[in-house]
DNA sequence: CTAAACTCTTTACAGCGTACAGAGAAACTC
DNA sequence: GAGTTTCTCTGTACGCTGTAAAGAGTTTAG
């Protein structure tokens, strides 16, 4: 994989320069296939995602898509980099934190919209333009807080992090039941007999008491829904908030 | 996948009744099938992983393999916990704090070493004995915090997606660069001509602001080795540390 | 001794990413 | 206009994957 091409396409900034080229037109275009292969991601998965399956709905061979993408996994950068644009904007969020809310609540949805999006976050060697945007958009609201640029770095990491936690755990839940082909109940119905004979209360007394006050049987995490991504977040903000206070005490 | 029997092999709840049985002995074990694998994926990584590769290093063929283990799937749960049977005990270790703290390190040090385990955590449908044990000890460090269940639940899936979050970062960018035959210095020099001219100040002020202190370029997000990792567990056990003390201020 | 039950092997299949060679089309040079 | 160059797109092929199916060989039960 070579790097400067692998950025280069994520910019877009290719081919245009030297057209008119002499060759027939190109039939597709980066942005058809990309947007062609994150709906066939959405619906059935990272992995059941082949150039075949991308070059079949957009009518050419899934070898012609190598004109347009040097690989797989380039096109699965600018995959990504695709739907991060639909990031919400930071501009007038009303201070830092309610700016880092919109930014975790916005990051969640498109995990939500997008489940196979949370394990690649992060792969940060290669920016796109979108997550571009959005790291200078987190740390537009976290300038004027009084803190250092390392730890404003930090901070947005922190919140990456614990959003990609969340987002994943529910990716994953679901992931798994699917692939068994059951629902929620069957899983719990096929596993349950041995799980009580496994999980004991002697062996495991902490975990035998939250088990049994109910928490784990709702989605979320109890507190409603999404209330457990809430509380988090609530609690990640508090220690930053805690942070910035302290920063502005050191040097008024 | 069938679920009981994913589960019965994690918990290693499967042979044994019924030895001695008809055929000849089995020349294997789980646990060696286990740790073979373990050890492949450490060195090339969870995609180079291979039920032929497992097979070979331990002398047989690979469908040999699928006597012991339904498929690869599962192979890959149990191989999750047995490396999270290297985290450390919680026992004594001197209050909440101080137990979260030697948890998110012992996880984070887990994912050193194997790091193909981060975008592996919390699939926890189906739990083995080690992550359960390791459920235990932590929500056995919150008890007695005065924290309700469902928060102590939602404060674990915070320290770990915190904690997955900065290790995958490592694991990642270790993982482009190498997949791209470079070392740092050599991807720098191929990607930052290109970089430069897209990310202008005039677009992204914060970015490059952020960009000049030279705080991207220092492994670990400056402050220091790991600095970037101790100083978000901070604010992350900070945030924590709130809750709690608002908890024991409401109903003392 | 026969039959059942078990382990392990061989073969095979469908799918994958993509290297390679070639067909056809468009635009350049003359 | 003819010839050459350069491009897009296709078909074929290779080595890899997980694993289904069938069979060979070994050990025990009856």
């Amino acid at each position: 994989m070579d790097p400067a091409r692998a950025l280069a396409l994520l910019w877009r900034k290719e081919q245009e320069p030297t057209r008119p080229a002499r060759g027939p037109r190109q039939g597709l275009t980066v942005d058809r296939i990309v947007r062609t292969a994150v709906s066939i991601a959405d619906a059935e998965g990272l992995d059941a995602l082949s150039m075949r399956k991308v070059a079949e709905p957009l009518g050419v061979s899934a070898m012609s898509l190598y004109t347009y993408v040097p690989g797989r996994a380039e096109l699965i950068n600018c995959m990504l980099d695709e739907v991060l644009g639909e990031a919400p904007s930071l501009r007038d969020a009303g201070g830092w934190r309610a700016a880092l809310e919109r930014y975790a609540r916005g990051s969640m949805d498109i995990a939500r919209r997008h489940p196979w999006v949370p394990p690649l976050v992060s792969s940060r060697m290669l920016m796109g333009p979108n997550e571009t945007a959005m790291w200078d958009g987190v740390l537009g609201a976290l300038t004027g807080t009084g803190l250092e640029e390392r730890e404003m770095v930090a901070i947005v990491h922190l919140v990456n992090g614990y959003v990609r936690g969340a987002a994943q755990q529910l990716a994953d839940a679901d992931h798994d039941v699917r692939r068994a082909g059951l629902s929620y109940d069957e899983w719990y119905e096929k596993t349950g007999p041995l799980l009580e004979t496994m999980i004991s209360a002697e062996r495991f007394p902490n975990l035998t008491q939250v088990w049994r006050s109910g928490v784990f049987e709702e989605p979320g995490e109890g507190l409603g829904p999404d209330r457990g991504f809430e509380y988090g977040l609530q609690r990640v903000l508090d220690g930053i908030e805690e942070r910035i206070a302290r920063r502005a005490a050191e040097r008024p």
